[in-house]
RNA sequence: GCCGCCGUAGCUCAGUGGUAGAGCACACCCUUGGUAAGGGUGAGGUCAUGGGUUCAAGUCCCAUCGGCGGCUCCA
């Protein structure tokens, strides 16, 4: 006797067991029609499943009546029904393909698949599938659920012979199911049908619109070394529309790839003759970095750091020392060897897997490019003996890191082999430790606010019992988990923890964000560390004038400079906020008779520290706008005969199409220079045009 | 590193085994102009690199280098 409560409250009571499309149809033939799912106690369930008790339901339908939004729920039914039908149609395409596992994602879905070998799928079989799926839609063939106890289940799956399916309902019974699920399009043991949890549309016919996106590899349980399989990306919605305007989204997202605005606006070149992931930093891009470097230098100055410089390679044994070797050697780039050790090597009849042999244990006399700067801050914070009365120690430095990522890895500036952390290490006290964790945080929390980076996600990473991937002793971070938990706490943002996502010797709080195309990136880092103090004998001396061991903080606000401005690039669409911006304003003449004139103001600009120049281009005023606009220039000055006369610029600004009015030379250029020194606090056009953007 | 796709002028990209193309950018000339492209002329190429097939290769095959998407990794 189900009694059934609807979101609004309204309570239905049935004398029997009823599916959620009956109860649909009794609320009306709308209704009835539109269902493709339901929330039966909060769980996804098909429309056709069965209510046998009390329960909380909601129903699904693709669109919302009232929003004409598609719920979370109803894409999900949507994408994972889709799958399906691009599993059979692939099926259907290239025979002899065997699925692994499909599941709907954040905006799409993909399914896995081992395709034989003499048959790759290529982009150029999309349009076979996309019109084989259009066909499966077009039939509107219901999807049908049927259960096997698990051990008929199991016996139809091995007389089907497919290994990753076999292992899927494997995994399910793990996991304490006590049948196994199969959903057929159309008539089971007739049609095409997919073990399956489900749930599902209530037929192939309510797929509104949808689209073979790509191609990828991936790896069979995400092991490295199991079997390699293909995944087919595919994406679907409710409607026509939302798939096209999911489309132009994406379009919109690369033109914000900080790889095109790189290009485009000369920030940085990555050349194949350097090297694949070493970045140059071209001079517009220079200028955004040092002016970053500057903001951050003048925090660090507030808060009391003291800055060092440090070579970028060091005696392999210092990072022996540390435990970065051998622990890492894999992503660090090969050790540097002493010549006269190799000639040694040499004349002993070394073969060359002796070496590698060598090389691979550390057994040499040799360099390492640093992968790391804090065993250096740490050698100059032992350089001299230290009292309690100097602690916090605070040593910063804009360190150069090189690390051997995977060449699958690298991406423009955001994964890269060579990258700059603005980096510190913090020797404190242990009752100095919060506060010097809550100074971190407030760096953090000041970079972040005044970039206008909202959109991020803070992670504690915390150390996973049950690896052993971490040194020192387990009390030891007991007390850096609670330190960073109280510290994080203060920030009042929300924050995750994490188990397995702590550095090997501590915990840490890291900044992430995400790029255009959605994927995340860490950036700034704060890390608490017991372990580098003890492995390097670091001591001051206390009040009691006995040696104690003081505690590190690792902390980078931006994280890499060349991921974070990467990061950046995408943020502002290249736009930069003026005292970012590399050219800040760009002069424009009328015609060649204004060019004293434009001189003039370039003088004024100049001498006020502004960037920027001329265009002396033999161009129309319309085409030197054009192309002043494509460089995201923040502001631009016509100047003509009539501006001439009256000492003032005409002045447009970015994202404003059209002439905001005049200024006088020095009034212009003073609201300027008040725009650039607050960072974006004031502005020009707050200051003197607030009225006409409105 | 792995799987798939891709590599033609500075940039964006056409190019069907048969004489290497366009637009933008650049240079020069005409034009001297008032808020998102004025007109003309010209220069610019080891078709990523190396091998192979072919009478003939930018095009087909193999290898290498590099890029893109994803997987795996990320102190």
């Amino acid at each position: 006797m189900p009694r059934i409560t609807l979101p609004d409250g309204s309570v239905r009571a049935y004398d029997q067991p009823v599916t959620a499309a009956e109860v649909a149809a009794d609320i009306g033939p709308g209704l009835a029609k539109a269902v493709i799912g339901a929330q039966i106690n909060g769980e996804l369930r098909d429309a056709g499943a069965l209510i046998e008790q009390d329960a909380e339901l909601t129903l699904i339908t693709a669109i919302d009546r009232k929003t004409g939004e598609s719920s979370e729920a109803a894409l999900l039914l949507i994408r994972h029904s889709c799958a399906h039908v691009m599993a059979e149609a692939i099926q259907r395409v290239i025979p002899g393909v065997q699925l692994v596992y499909g599941p709907p994602l954040d905006k799409g879905f993909y399914y896995d698949m081992s395709v034989p070998p003499d048959r790759p799928i290529s982009t150029d079989d999309f349009d076979a599938i996309e019109a084989a799926m259009s066909k499966i839609i077009a039939e509107d063939r219901p999807f049908a659920r049927y259960e096997l106890a698990v051990d008929e289940g199991m016996k139809k799956l091995q007389a089907e012979g497919s290994k990753y399916k076999i292992d899927n309902a494997k995994r399910a019974v793990e996991a304490g199911s006590d049948r196994l699920s199969w959903y057929a399009t159309g008539e089971p043991n007739k049609d095409w049908e997919d073990l399956c949890k489900g749930p599902h549309v209530p037929s192939t016919g309510r797929i509104g619109a949808f689209k073979v996106m790509s191609l990828a590899s991936s790896y069979w349980h995400g092991d490295a070394n199991s079997d390699r399989l293909t995944r087919v990306y595919g994406t679907a919605f409710a409607d026509k529309k939302q798939l096209a305007d999911y489309l132009d989204q994406l379009e919109e997202a690369k033109k914000r790839d900080h790889r095109l605005l790189g290009k485009q606006l000369g920030l940085f070149h990555i050349d194949e003759a350097v090297g694949q992931g070493l970045v140059l930093w071209t001079p517009n891009g220079a200028i955004v970095r040092k002016e970053l470097q500057n903001f951050i230098s003048e925090e660090l100055r507030k808060q009391g750091y003291q800055e060092v410089f440090c070579p970028h390679i060091a005696k392999l044994e210092l990072y022996k020392t540390s435990g970065h070797f051998p622990y890492y050697a894999d992503s660090q780039f090969v050790p540097i060897m002493e010549r006269d050790f190799l000639r040694k090597l040499a004349d002993d009849g070394c073969s060359c897997s002796d070496l590698a042999n060598m090389m691979a244990a550390g057994d040499i006399e040799g360099y390492l490019l640093k992968p790391m700067n804090c065993p250096h801050h740490i050698k100059i914070y032992s350089s001299q003996p230290r009292s309690y009365r100097d602690l916090p120690v605070r040593l910063n430095e804009f360190g150069t890191v090189y690390r051997w990522e995977q060449s699958g890895e690298l991406s423009g500036m955001i994964r890269v082999r060579s990258f700059t952390i603005d980096d510190a290490h913090l020797f404190c006290r242990e009752d100095q430790l919060s506060d010097e964790l809550r100074g971190c945080l407030s760096l953090v929390k000041v970079a972040f606010e005044t970039l206008e980076l909202k959109d991020l996600r803070i992670r504690i990473g915390l150390r996973d019992p049950d690896s052993s991937k971490y040194v020192g002793e387990p009390e030891v971070w007991e007390k850096a988990e609670r330190a960073c938990r109280d510290a994080a706490a203060e920030l009042g943002t929300h924050v995750s923890e994490e188990l397995g996502e702590a550095a090997f010797y501590g915990p840490k709080i890291d900044f992430i964000v995400r790029d255009v195309l959605g994927r995340e990136w860490q950036l700034g880092t704060v890390q608490v560390d017991y372990n580098l103090p003890e492995r390097f004998d670091l001591t001051y001396t206390g009040s009691d004038n006995q040696p104690h061991r003081p505690v590190m903080i690792h902390r980078a606000p931006f994280g890499s400079m060349e991921r974070f401005i990467g990061v950046l690039i995408e943020h502002f669409a290249g736009a930069f906020p003026t005292w970012l911006a590399p050219e800040q304003v760009r002069v424009l003449p009328i015609s060649d008779k204004s060019m004293a004139y434009a001189e003039k103001v370039q003088r004024a600009l100049t001498d006020q520290r502004v960037r920027g120049g001329i265009d002396r281009n033999d161009d129309r005023i319309q085409a030197k706008i054009k192309a002043a606009v494509e460089m995201k220039v923040p502001y631009l000055l016509v100047v003509g005969p009539n501006d001439e006369r009256e000492g003032v610029v005409s002045i447009r600004a970015r994202g404003i199409r059209r002439n905001l009015g005049t200024l006088p030379i020095a009034v212009f250029v003073e609201a300027l220079r008040r725009e650039i020194d607050s960072r974006g606090r004031q502005t020009v056009v707050a200051e003197h045009f607030q009225a006409m953007t409105v």
